[in-house]
RNA sequence: GGGAGCAUAGCUCAGCUGGGAGAGCACCUGCCUUACAAGCAGGGGGUCACAGGUUCGAGCCCUGUUGUUCCCACCA
C-alpha cells in the first residue's frame, strides 16, 4: 500500500504515464451532451512548419487552465485542436528542400509538388501536436483538424462563392505588396515596416520648352524608369504656371506631364513629386485621377525588365546605383542627402516589398467591417483586457480591401475558372466541365488563397460548417479565444467578420489576450538572436508543471513577461513542496481508512485552516472568472506554502503524535484540505496534482474529472480565524525575540502569557511548545517574573525567563524603542479619528477599523509601559 | 503624425472597484526541529519616475512632464 516515496519529486517518471492514463480514460473527449452547458475553445492552430516555442507554451497553458477548470465545473467542454497549413512558410520550406536536390517547383509541376507537400505534412505536421501533449494540453484529439483538410476546404469554397455572389469578392488590377523573394503578393497586414537609413536623391527634371527645370527628391531613383508624370499641389503659388507643361524624364528622355494633385504636400521637400503609378501606392492613386499610363519596370524577382536595355536584368538595388551614376553623368543629380525612412518588408523573409500593379483577388472589406465593429461594440465579443478593443476598432474602421490571392501552390486553390474563348469567369464550388456561357474550355485560376482566409473560418469550419452538424449546433458560438496581441489583425479580426457574415453571430464571446514571452533580458526571443528557450528542454529539466506554473504566475492579461530559468526553478521547488506535504500525509495515514468527509469535532486549527481554504475556493474561482490567472495561482501558492505547510501541518503534528481519535481527526482534515486544494491547483499543475490525488484517499477515476470545489458557508469560521491569528502573532513575536537574542531553538524556556484572552491562549500551550521553543507554558492575568524577557503583542504580554541571558538595560532600551513606534502608530490613527471630515465622510467600516486599531495600540502601549516600569 | 503599454525592494514582477506597500529570486543571521536544505525560523532593504490637482484619505482617479517599449499611418 503505502509505498516509499522519494524525497524529491521527479516529474519525468510521472508525466508521460499520466498523460497516457488520461487519454485512455477519454477524459479530453467532448461528448456533445444535450442540455449541458458548454465551454468551448478552438486552439490557435500552430503552423505545421513550427516547433513548440515559448509563445505556444504560454498560449496553450492558459487555454488548458481554462478548459480544465470548466471541465471540473461540470461544463460539456471542448478544446478543439489542429494545425495550420501556413502556405508561404510551408511552400518555402519545401522549395528550399528541393533546391538542395537541385530542382525547382516548375521542374516537377504542380501536382508532384503538392504530393511532396502533403508528404512533408504527414512527416512533420504532427511534431508540434506531440509537443503540445508534452505540455499536458487536454485537447480533444479525436477532433483534430487541419486548415487544409477536406472539411476546411468545403468551408472555404462555400465562403468564397457566397462572397463572390454578393459582390464582396472581386478580381482587379490593383497595386499590391509584392515579395520578390517569396514571389507572391501579400496583404497589407503582412507588411512589416522598418526604419531604414537611406538617401534623398535630389533630381532635376527639365522642361521640354527649355524654360528651366523642376527639382524634386526621391528615395527610390530606380523607379524613375516608370515615371509617367510629375505632380505639384494645385494651390502651390510657386508652381501655378507649370501645371500642364511637359518635362523630360532624365535618362529615359520620355515626355511626361506636370499634373496638379492635392496629395502633394507643399511644405515637404521642394513640393514636387515624381509619379510612378506602377510602383507606389499613392502614385497609383494619382495615376488613376489623372489617367496616367502605368509602366511596370520590374520582373517578379524585382529585376529591371527588358524594356530598359541599359539596366535589364539588374536587381533593383543594383539598378539604383547605375541609374544614380547615369543621372550624375547627365547632370540631373543635384545632391544626395541622408534620410531615414520607413520601408515595408515581407513579414516572412524581411525582403523589401515591391509595390506592384497586378491582377489579384480582393475581399471588399467595408460591408464586412461594419457588423464586426458592432459585434464588439455591443459586447457580444469582448476583449480581455479591454484596451485591445481600441486597437481592434482602429484597424476595422480604417480597413482596406484584403488581397487574398497568393501566387503559391500550397493552399486552397481559388475556385475561379476562366474561359479561354469568351473570357467568362465562373466561380463555383466544383469545376465546371465547360464554360457555361459559350461551352468553351475552362481552366482554373492557378493561385491559392491567403492562409488567413481559411483560418478566419476556424471557429465554425472545425465544427462541421457548412454542414449542420450536432457539434456546430452544440458548441457554436465558442466561448473563449486565447491568443497573443500580435495576431489580432491577422486572425482575430478576420474571424469576427467572417463569423458575423457567415454565421450571423460572434465566433466567441471573449478574446483573452496575452503578451509575448521575452528572454531574461527582456528581448524578444528570436532565431537570429539565438536567445530562444526551448520549452521542451525546460520540461525535461524541471517538468511540465513547473513550466506551466511559471507561465501562469507571470501572466498578467495583455502584458509581456520575462522568462528565466530561475523562475522555473522556484516553480519546481513549489512542486516539490507539494510532493513532500503529501508524503507527510501519506506517512501518517499509513494503512488507515480515511473517510473523505470532515470529522464531527473540529479543533481550533482545523476550523482556522478550513475557513481560509473556503475563502480561497471563492477567490480562486472569482479570479479565474475574471481571467486573473496569475493572481489565482499566486493565492494557491501562498495558501499551500504559508498556511497549509508552514502552519497547519506543523500544528497537526501535535495531534498526530498523540494518536487516537484526535489523530484520526487531524488526518481527515489533512486529507480533506490537501485533496481539495489539489483540485484548485489541478488546472495549473495537472500532472503532479493527479499523481498525488491518486495516492491519497479519493473517490473517482481522476482528479481532472472530479468536481471543482465550491464555497461552503458551513466552513466559514471567522471567530476561530481571529483566535488563531492572536496565537500566531504571539508565536511570531517569541520567535522574533529569540532570534534577536540569538537563542538556539534547542534552548527551551518556559513561556508565561498574561492576557485577557485566556480562553484563546489556553488552547495555545502545546502550539507554543512545538512552534516557539517553550518548555512549559502558563496563562494568567498577570505575572511578576524575575529576570525575564517580556514581549508585548496587542493581545498579550509574554514573559520568558532567560536568567543570565537577559541584559536589563538592553531590554529596557528595546521596549522603549517599541513603545515609541507604537505611540507613533497610535498618534497616526488618532489623528485620523479626530478629523471631523474623516469620521463623517469615510465609510463606517473604515472608521470602525481605525477605532479598533486605536484600541489595540492603546492596549499595547499600556502593556509596554507596565513592562518598562517593572524593569525599574 | 496618431494610439497604447510600462515606470513600485538590488533583480523579475503582483497590487481587484482609492482606506498606513507585497511575493519570488538575491542578500544577512541562526537552524540537518524524522514531509521537504529544492527546506525551517528570523532580518535588512521602497519620498510606489517627476510636478500639480481631485478627495477626509492617492501606488491606485485627473492633468502635465520625463524616460522606455510597442502598435498603427501613403509625407515623395
Amino acid at each position: 500500500m503505502a509505498k516509499e516515496l522519494a524525497k524529491q519529486y521527479d516529474p519525468k517518471n510521472v508525466e508521460d504515464c499520466i498523460y497516457d492514463f488520461w487519454l485512455k480514460g477519454k477524459y479530453f473527449h467532448a461528448k456533445v451532451e444535450e442540455g449541458k452547458p458548454t465551454y468551448t475553445i478552438v486552439i490557435p492552430p500552430p503552423n505545421i512548419t513550427g516547433q513548440l516555442h515559448m509563445g505556444h507554451a504560454l498560449d496553450n497553458t492558459l487555454q488548458d487552465i481554462l478548459i480544465r477548470w470548466r471541465r471540473m465545473q461540470g461544463y460539456d467542454t471542448l478544446w478543439l485542436p489542429g494545425t495550420d497549413h501556413a502556405s508561404i512558410a510551408t511552400e518555402a520550406k519545401i522549395v528550399e528542400a528541393m533546391k538542395a536536390e537541385g530542382i525547382t517547383k516548375e521542374d516537377i509541376g504542380r501536382e508532384a509538388f503538392l504530393e511532396r507537400a502533403w508528404k512533408w505534412k504527414e512527416q512533420y505536421g504532427g511534431r508540434i501536436i506531440q509537443q503540445l501533449k508534452k505540455m499536458g494540453s487536454s485537447c480533444d484529439w479525436d477532433r483534430e483538424r487541419f486548415t487544409l483538410d477536406e472539411g476546411c476546404n468545403k468551408a472555404v469554397l462555400e465562403v468564397f462563392c457566397r462572397l463572390y455572389e454578393k459582390g464582396l469578392i472581386y478580381r482587379g488590377e490593383r497595386i499590391i505588396n509584392w515579395c520578390p523573394h517569396c514571389l507572391t503578393s501579400i496583404s497589407d497586414a503582412e507588411v512589416e515596416y522598418e526604419d531604414q537609413a537611406g538617401h534623398f536623391w535630389h533630381l532635376r527634371y527639365p522642361f521640354k520648352d527649355g524654360s528651366g527645370y523642376l527639382e524634386l527628391a526621391t528615395t527610390r531613383p530606380e523607379t524613375l524608369l516608370g515615371d509617367t508624370a510629375v505632380a505639384v499641389n494645385p494651390n502651390d503659388e510657386r508652381y501655378k504656371d507649370v501645371i500642364g507643361k511637359t518635362v523630360i524624364l532624365p535618362i529615359v528622355h520620355r515626355e511626361i506631364p506636370v499634373v496638379a494633385d492635392d496629395y502633394v504636400e507643399m511644405d515637404f521637400g521642394t513640393g514636387v513629386v515624381k509619379i510612378t503609378p506602377a510602383h507606389d501606392p499613392n502614385d497609383f492613386e494619382v495615376g488613376i485621377r489623372h489617367n496616367l499610363p502605368v509602366i511596370n519596370v520590374m520582373t517578379d524577382d524585382a529585376k529591371i525588365t527588358e524594356d530598359y536595355p541599359a539596366y535589364a536584368g539588374m536587381d533593383r538595388f543594383e539598378a539604383r546605383k547605375a541609374i544614380v551614376r547615369d543621372l550624375e553623368a547627365e547632370g540631373a543629380l543635384v545632391r544626395i542627402e541622408d534620410y531615414s525612412h520607413n520601408v515595408g518588408t515581407c513579414y516572412r523573409c524581411h525582403t523589401t516589398v515591391e509595390p506592384r500593379v497586378s491582377k489579384q483577388w480582393f475581399v471588399k472589406m467595408e460591408p464586412l467591417a461594419k457588423p464586426a465593429i458592432e459585434c464588439v461594440k455591443s459586447g457580444k465579443t469582448r476583449f480581455v483586457p479591454d484596451r485591445f478593443e481600441k486597437t481592434y476598432f482602429h484597424w476595422m474602421e480604417n480597413i482596406k480591401d484584403w488581397c487574398i490571392s497568393r501566387q503559391l501552390w500550397w493552399g486552397h486553390r481559388i475556385p475561379a475558372y476562366y474561359c479561354d474563348d469568351c473570357g467568362e469567369i465562373t466561380v463555383a464550388k466544383s469545376a465546371p466541365d465547360c464554360c457555361p456561357k459559350c461551352g468553351g474550355k475552362v481552366r482554373q485560376d492557378p493561385d491559392t488563397l491567403d492562409t488567413w482566409f481559411s483560418s478566419a473560418l476556424w471557429p465554425f469550419s472545425t465544427l462541421g460548417w457548412p454542414d449542420d452538424t450536432p457539434e456546430l449546433r452544440h458548441y457554436f458560438p465558442t466561448n473563449t479565444l486565447v491568443t497573443g496581441y500580435d495576431i489580432i489583425f491577422f486572425w482575430v479580426a478576420r474571424m469576427i467578420f467572417s463569423s458575423c457574415e457567415q454565421m450571423g453571430s460572434q465566433p466567441f464571446s471573449t478574446v483573452f489576450i496575452h503578451g509575448i514571452v521575452r528572454d531574461a533580458l527582456g528581448r524578444k526571443m528570436s532565431k537570429s538572436l539565438g536567445n530562444g528557450i526551448d520549452p521542451l528542454e525546460i520540461i525535461d529539466k524541471y517538468g511540465a508543471d513547473a513550466l506551466r506554473f511559471t507561465l501562469a504566475t507571470g501572466n498578467s492579461p495583455g502584458n509581456d513577461m520575462r522568462f528565466s530559468d530561475e523562475k522555473v526553478g522556484s516553480s519546481r521547488n513549489f512542486a516539490n513542496k507539494l510532493w513532500n506535504a503529501s508524503r507527510f500525509i501519506l506517512m501518517n495515514i499509513g494503512d488507515d481508512d480515511i473517510p473523505l468527509t470532515l470529522p464531527e469535532t473540529l479543533a481550533l486549527e482545523d476550523k482556522w485552516v478550513l475557513s481560509i481554504y473556503n475563502d480561497l475556493v471563492k477567490e480562486v474561482t472569482e479570479n479565474l472568472e475574471k481571467f486573473e490567472l496569475g493572481i489565482a495561482v499566486q493565492k494557491l501558492y501562498d495558501f499551500i506554502w504559508d498556511i497549509f505547510c508552514d502552519w497547519y501541518i506543523e500544528i497537526a503534528k501535535i495531534r498526530l503524535q498523540n494518536g487516537g481519535e484526535e489523530a484520526m481527526n487531524a488526518k481527515r482534515v489533512l486529507v480533506y484540505v490537501m485533496s481539495n486544494t489539489l483540485k484548485l491547483l489541478h488546472p495549473f499543475m495537472p500532472f503532479i496534482t493527479e499523481e498525488i490525488w491518486q495516492t491519497l484517499p479519493h473517490e473517482g477515476e481522476s482528479i481532472m474529472i472530479s468536481a471543482w470545489p465550491v464555497y461552503d458557508s458551513a466552513l466559514s469560521f471567522p471567530e476561530e480565524e481571529a483566535e488563531m491569528e492572536r496565537i500566531m502573532t504571539a508565536i511570531r513575536a517569541i520567535r522574533n525575540r529569540r532570534a534577536e537574542m540569538n537563542v538556539a531553538p534547542s534552548k527551551k524556556a518556559k513561556v508565561y502569557i498574561a492576557t485577557s484572552y485566556a480562553d484563546t491562549f489556553g488552547k495555545a500551550g502545546i502550539f507554543m511548545q512545538r512552534l516557539a521553543s517553550a518548555s512549559d507554558f502558563e496563562v494568567g492575568e498577570a505575572f511578576d517574573i524575575e529576570g525575564s524577557v517580556s514581549i508585548v503583542t496587542s493581545d498579550a504580554k509574554i514573559y520568558i525567563p532567560m536568567g543570565d541571558l537577559v541584559d536589563f538595560e538592553a531590554e529596557k532600551a528595546r521596549l522603549n524603542k517599541e513603545l515609541e513606534a507604537v505611540q507613533k502608530d497610535l498618534d497616526f490613527v488618532n489623528n485620523k479619528l479626530s478629523n471631523e471630515n474623516f469620521v463623517s465622510k469615510a465609510p463606517e467600516a473604515v472608521v470602525n477599523a481605525q477605532r479598533e486599531a486605536a484600541a489595540k495600540y492603546a492596549e499595547k502601549i499600556a502593556l509596554l509601559k507596565d513592562s518598562i516600569a517593572k524593569l525599574g
